[in-house]
DNA sequence: AGGTAAATACCGCTATGGCAGTATTTAATT
DNA sequence: AATTAAATACTGCCATAGCGGTATTTACCT
């Protein structure tokens, strides 16, 4: 009777990052972290409203909150440098 | 007498992206092209003010921005996958 | 199918980001 | 040092992101 997250499969990504794809990631390791948006929300120190734009790309949403949110579950972003290194 | 934009070298990240590097990958973007802030906020579709607080992490801004900025810029984000690809 | 927890939807309220336009300051080139 | 364009600073307005709280719907589990 526990009630649990089903995990979701890390997504694959090609060409350059949109908020889709994004929210998609995020998703993806909330649920395989087992853990819910609430939960989450408050963990990462934002609202529920604001994880589940993310998450859904719902609207529009401050960079910061995406930083918090992919600092708090380890989502590394990283920038492609577009010379040698 | 034509003035010119003095182009920045592009900027070693190290870590997971926050606010102060994504602006200096822009700022490195944007001059090695030599286009001036006004000219890029333009071409990027957003406002100078907006530009220039991505480029200088000053207050907060829309990932929607953000991601209008890099795209238009050729600067591709990724996130880097946690488990085998 | 029923019970239970997670997810979504809804509600104002407040804070602030985005914008255009202009004025001012800074800095690159001769 | 003078010139001229780029960069920054300032102003006001509007739109909306962020928030907490609650209510509703969805979906997992036995």
């Amino acid at each position: 009777m526990v009630k649990r997250v089903k995990p979701l499969s890390t997504p694959v990504q090609e060409g350059p990052l949109d908020a889709r794809q994004l929210g998609a990631f995020v998703r993806a390791r909330r649920t395989q972290a087992g853990m819910g948006i609430h939960e989450t929300a408050a963990f990462c120190g934002v609202a529920v409203d604001t994880l589940t734009k993310i998450e859904k790309a719902l609207g529009d949403v401050q960079l910061s909150s995406v930083l918090k949110v992919c600092g708090m579950l380890g989502i590394v972003l990283k920038v492609e440098p577009w010379d040698g290194q």
